[in-house]
DNA sequence: TAAATAACCGACACTGTGTTGACAAAGTGC
DNA sequence: GCACTTTGTCAACACAGTGTCGGTTATTTA
């Protein structure tokens, strides 16, 4: 039995595959990579990769799970550890991993990037309670709008820094972002 | 001579084409609508596709390239007629223009839209010193992001706003950013 | 009405797709 | 070590869509 172990050469295969298609993205648009220059650059077989995957978006798809996921643990691992950790710190925190992160980041961001994953990175920071919900001074139904607004230009200003190549220091946009942020009506934790 | 006009038929066969891939555009992703598909539904030629535009890509920037522009004009003239306006009326006009426009909107801002769109949103905003330079209470290379933080975060709101079904008035939305950003570190004209 | 322009049509070679079945190689449980 | 299962490989297949031809027909403009 394999239980939840994966087969050592399926790991193999999937990880050539996923680096392949990493390497192509930064190139050319996912849209116009084909399956078979996957499958060239990976040395796997075109037959193979239809057995994990059903196209180029299926591939790309699981890539960001598998980043989101590791987000998640970080941010987890990271609020264990500091259990008092203040706003700030949390960001600085995450510009770390960002920088250390930044050629994925800024392929998943990219021009070409889809705003589903925009909605996923919301989604994700949603759930690990970082920013509490907002306070009562809104009227109700107004304060989802806050929050959707402070999350888009968070992600827009990730994305602005890594296209200009990170020239300020991760304490410097977390507290960009922390200044800007404490002024809009939302409490955090 | 043509001189600046176009040919009848040309403006025809442009709208059509257009008109098709818009209708196809709310069915499914870009990446998987073919010329051929394009072709039928509107009952065009495949060959006198190929000589107006090089691909659906091609074909999805020059309905962007109309909607901005027709944007940029109507802003231009709102401004025009009211010189006095001030920012949250002009906001309320542009959620007004965007309601009007609304499938066009969606479309544009879907989960497969791409980022390059919402970044053309705003350099056009910028264009249009609809939002002064931020004043001097912020550091240098700081008010970009400040900048960049807003636009993009007001994109996202206009985005959430149309996938609920624009539940909101413009009034409510146009006062909603207005209050949000007259708090962080910019100055409006 | 005549010349110019644009769309239509059928055909072409070409590339990529998704699936198949037979076979080889690697991993698993005993 | 062994038998058994899983996985990857390979060649071949019919099929879709692509981009580009010339030749023809229809429409527009002057």
């Amino acid at each position: 039995m394999k239980n939840n172990k994966e087969d050592r050469r399926v790991k193999y295969t999937k990880m050539v595959l996923k680096e392949s298609l990493i390497d192509l993205l930064s190139k050319k648009d996912i849209s116009c990579i084909t399956i078979k220059q996957i499958c060239e650059e990976a040395d796997i077989n075109r037959a193979t990769f239809y057995t994990h995957y059903s196209d180029q978006f299926d591939l790309l798809r699981q890539i960001e799970d598998e980043f989101l996921q590791n987000v998640k643990a970080y941010i987890a691992v990271f609020k264990q550890k500091k259990a008092d950790a203040i706003l700030v710190d949390v960001l600085e925190e995450i510009f770390e991993y960002i920088k250390d992160n930044a050629k994925l980041c800024r392929l998943l961001l990219s021009k070409q990037g889809n705003l589903e994953f925009q909605k996923r990175i919301m989604m994700l920071i949603y759930d690990t309670n970082l920013v509490a919900k907002p306070n009562e001074s809104l009227k109700k139904g107004e304060e989802e709008f806050v929050y959707s607004f402070i999350i888009t230009g968070c992600v827009g200003v990730i994305h602005k820094w890594l296209e200009e190549g990170m020239k300020q220091s991760s304490r410097a946009m977390a507290g960009m972002i922390f200044n800007s942020v404490k002024k809009l009506p939302v409490t955090f934790e």
